[in-house]
DNA sequence: CGGTTGGTTGAGCTGTATCAAAAGATGTGG
DNA sequence: CCACATCTTTTGATACAGCTCAACCAACCG
């Protein structure tokens, strides 16, 4: 029994998130048809290679993104050299949400990706038009906060396995539903990404990885897959905050 | 030399963030009178005392609060009964945006507050009506969220001086150009609120402490004031992460 | 194939968590 | 206004987890 899906027109801007009441529920989609067209005429579809840098932090902002395909990364470099990942970006999901103008992060393609890009003025012009597709924004940045949130909670842990634990869960819950196999986790970032979003060093990250295998839990497959083996207990250890 | 500021009728709600752009610099203030007084009349003040609980994670969410004067902080609780701060708030702030029916953070007064309450239904009704309106809480929201990406690097840091030295920074923002004497940093909050937002323990919260005061960074006076010595050296230690 | 980038493994050190206890605040009721 | 009970903060001693430095290994690329 397979669920049918809302149709999604790739090809065309979509934004993702959970909404703030139930009774819209199952409404992961937040624009309609209409407002998807209406995005299209004032964005540009682009494609970029993995590894491109898309803007850098501080620079002047002209644009916002949306991602139709593909992984991106925001992150901050600091004095001493260390990078922290503010986030990992996916499909449906937004971006370039400057700061006086300013982009407050550096953010860079970690696959090839398929972005849109409007220009702020243009894109904030049309929404305080149109005030339902707006508050598809506003669901939006809203989700995004909370996982911003939920990512500071995951920080918080002083385990590194338990650290590596939610970050392969949380990749679950990105890629996962609709990827072709649950237990099988694309990691498509470097040990050192992991390593700068769950707050650790890379050889941690390293040493993480082995222990989740040993338990049992997790089989590491390249560096660039995760087979979950015991989910249940993986779960556990990762709510085990 | 004083500064006028624009008139802001307290008895009011008002929201306080940084713009997309700079072009609409110095405008932290991001509702008109007009918008405010429309809010007003769908929205319920109230005074709630130091320590009240206002909501608590996961329960049903109906309503969403603006911040007219006082502090409140947003928080989690885990398994292991430690608490995760996910942020303090301040006048001008906005909570209570629930996920799909549901707070995700339990909230508490830590001094007595004054806050507007609006139903989530009637607001969201109103915003998607008044396109500029809406807009206001967009950027509003996209304010928070890069404030909670702030606190996530300040987290990353490894050294427990340098994080208390940017929570007292983080600290002195907030509340301070305008609070009396910039210097004197009020600190309201239990020292186990600030370890559970600095990603601490309370034990590292009070040597961290004592190691500023010893370098002659901070006095504090009392648990609730800290008097910043040397803002120079405090501000650098505070960036050199 | 060498070169480059990314990842693993090992040994030792540092700093924070933890456990325990004392010392300061704060608030209450007599 | 004091004495008591409670809560918060400070201080101390110890253990351990992750960081650092360093060397080695694997994959990927022209």
């Amino acid at each position: 029994m397979k669920k049918i899906l809302p149709f999604i027109s790739h090809q065309v801007p979509a934004l993702r998130g959970a909404p703030f009441l139930a009774h819209n529920a199952g409404g992961a989609i937040l624009l309609t048809d209409r407002q998807r067209q209406q995005l299209t005429s004032i964005g540009m579809r682009l494609r970029l290679p993995a590894r491109k840098l898309i803007y850098r932090e501080g620079a002047p902002a002209q644009w916002i993104f949306a991602i139709d395909e593909g992984i991106v990364k925001s992150y901050r470099e600091h004095a001493n050299g260390k990078r922290t990942v503010a986030g990992f970006l996916f499909s449906r999901d937004l971006f370039g949400l400057a700061e006086r103008g300013h982009y407050v992060n550096s953010t860079q393609a970690v696959t090839a990706v398929e972005v849109y890009r409007f220009a702020i003025e243009e894109l904030t012009a049309l929404l305080k038009r149109d005030g339902e597709m707006q508050f598809a924004f506003l669901v939006k940045v809203t989700h995004e906060l909370r996982q911003s949130q939920r990512r500071a909670i995951l920080v918080n842990r002083r385990d590194a396995a338990g650290r590596l634990a939610m970050f392969l869960t949380f990749m679950r819950n990105q890629l996962g539903p609709d990827a072709a196999d649950g237990a099988r986790v694309p990691l498509p970032m470097t040990r050192s990404d992991i390593a700068g979003f769950v707050g650790l060093t890379l050889e941690s990250v390293s040493r993480a990885a082995k222990e989740l295998e040993q338990r049992g839990l997790v089989k590491f497959e390249g560096r660039s897959f995760a087979r979950i083996v015991d989910p249940a207990r993986l779960a556990r250890l990762a709510a085990a905050v």
